[in-house]
DNA sequence: TGATTATAGTTCGACATCGTATTATTTGAT
DNA sequence: ATCAAATAATACGATGTCGAACTATAATCA
């Protein structure tokens, strides 16, 4: 690969690594102490997909370990967010379920994200923003597949 | 915002995370260790730039507190892939500079990973990813700008 | 000049992340 | 039916990240 398209490649990764950063700095500022992007991440995506799921597949959707994923939703336990039951099709798992609190905090802070992303929206609407979500969603999907490779 | 437009941005953030995180991985994967991609970031940073820079420089430019670049830069020196030496024009202050080993192992990487890449780079080249860099980098800016109004 | 304030870097403590080892249960082979 | 291998979740230890407090030096101002 020639330097041109390697520094482009370094360069593109780089400003997502930045990007997340910032972006999960912005969220976790409008979170409740003790709370942070991961769990609200896992918070929504239990109503956007769907409750009842286990941890490992939590752990996978999310890509990360399943350790990770035990303490975060440990933490939501803890704050009565999230209910772990034991699984009724496997006994050496169990399911998450959002509680009614769990439901309230996550559209509170949808709320107030949508306030703090007046700006950014005004900057980069959708419009202008165009195709670039599903362009990023097949880089991430490439990644994952590589991913899981290395693994097999 | 409508709902839409709200969960668009959500799938952007979520995107650019998840990337981030896989192509750390990626990354992670290839280095020496005991080395992380916040140490290879601050090598290519100060061949790309230039070194000579004080840590307080580095941080702002990586958007991370002082404290965590003070971590970063002792584990290059504990690697002797950087140098600190007094800054000459402020008794406070220190300069960074990248030695020849650091030099090294940066090119070195560099190689390995355009290996890692190519089979993304075949998915994904330059042409078709086409103003993405640029987009992003507009978006980070755009963040930063925000970050600092915050903090004035 | 002397005193106050601001700044560069580090230390320390809290905690999130993650790899390894462990436990309990299930699956699969004989 | 039994035993071995695989799997879900957790416990534990190591380490990266980050905020608050601290130290040393510089800048500001009276």
């Amino acid at each position: 690969m020639d330097k041109e398209a390697l520094g482009y490649y370094f360069a593109l990764f780089n400003e997502i690594g930045i990007i997340g950063q910032l972006s999960r700095a912005v969220m976790e500022a409008e979170l409740p102490d003790g709370l942070l992007a991961s769990h609200f991440s896992v918070l929504n995506h239990l109503i956007r997909v769907k409750d009842g799921q286990t941890p490992l597949k939590l752990a996978t959707a999310f890509q990360v370990p399943k350790t990770t994923m035990t303490h975060t939703l440990t933490g939501l336990e803890k704050h009565q967010l999230v209910e772990m039951r034991p699984n009724p099709r496997d006994g050496r798992s169990k399911c998450v379920w959002i509680t009614e609190a769990g439901v309230a905090l996550r559209n509170w802070t949808i709320e107030k994200l949508g306030g703090r992303f007046q700006d950014f929206a005004e900057a980069f609407p959708t419009e202008k923003i165009g195709d670039i979500v599903p362009r990023l969603a097949e880089m991430r999907a490439f990644l994952d597949a590589a991913r899981d490779e290395d693994e097999a």
